[in-house]
DNA sequence: TTCGATGCAAATAGTTTGCATTCTA
DNA sequence: TAGAATGCAAACTATTTGCATCGAA
């Protein structure tokens, strides 16, 4: 798992790839895009250099990222989903009411992965997993306002 | 929340709504369906005794029982969401390799919640709840085959 | 007889795919 | 210069919506 925007071109190079300066812009877009972005997102910056670039095209790199094992993406709820590098992977907490994400605290993340690991022999996934319900703000005003 | 088909479309009635032999099906289908239908399994369902149901119809009257709160769906990762009576609302385990869906246990899941609750002020909604990861069989057998 | 429910078809959102062209290695 | 990557447009899946008609109460 890499830790930097030429590490992760590196491996696509090694698995059959090829470096073109639209796969470098969206690799660094992955890097200084701190939190949850769409593809929709990843596009927009990766188009402030190059405008010519395809939706399709990044939906097709991110796929192959996310094949190297170097993306992970989740649905967060309704709306398209969101990528992020799988070395910052973490587990999602999303408000149903007003979209807010938050990530999951690791110490509670690793105490259930531990517990439906040895209950349920299932092996959690922390990128692609998301909690659904209701924060903070959200729980404690009446519903519907 | 109802716990047999005629009160729910008692609650349907109640809440301003007309009963119609459509939603009286759907409702039967839903106590019926143990599972984790989609809303084209229960159209399927409900169109083995009334052919001319449209999807569009389907869609708005879960969509209605949902706002009632006798319904809830989820995503589970790709494809079409699920829906479920909020009766027999539960987490979801998910596997995203084979796709198989199992059930969270109640003790698993009420220690998460309580915990999210305490550290996070967060409030897991127990329906609308998928993790993913890799279930026992794929967890075992080497990825990609 | 009123107003909610429905069928049908078209619209929408997010994503994928086919194919001719371009460009990396 | 071979084969991977891309742009463009069309296809696709899941879901929503507009509108005229139908039917429950």
């Amino acid at each position: 798992m890499a830790t930097d925007p030429q590490a992760i071109l590196d491996r696509l190079r090694a698995s059959g790839g090829r470096i073109t300066s639209t796969r470098r812009a969206l690799v660094n877009a992955l890097f200084e895009h701190g939190g949850h972005p769409t593809a929709e997102d990843l596009a927009a910056m990766v188009q402030a250099r190059h405008p010519d670039v395809a939706q399709s095209t990044i939906y097709r790199i991110l796929d192959d990222l996310e094949h190297l094992g170097e993306v992970q993406h989740t649905h967060l709820g309704h709306g398209p989903a969101v990528y992020h590098l799988a070395e910052a992977a973490h587990p999602h907490l999303v408000c149903e009411e007003c979209g807010l994400v938050q990530e999951l605290d690791r110490a509670t993340f690793n105490q259930l992965a531990e517990r439906l690991a040895r209950t349920q022999h299932f092996s959690v996934s922390a990128g692609h997993f998301a909690v659904t319900g209701l924060c903070r703000d959200c729980a404690t005003r009446p519903a519907g306002v």
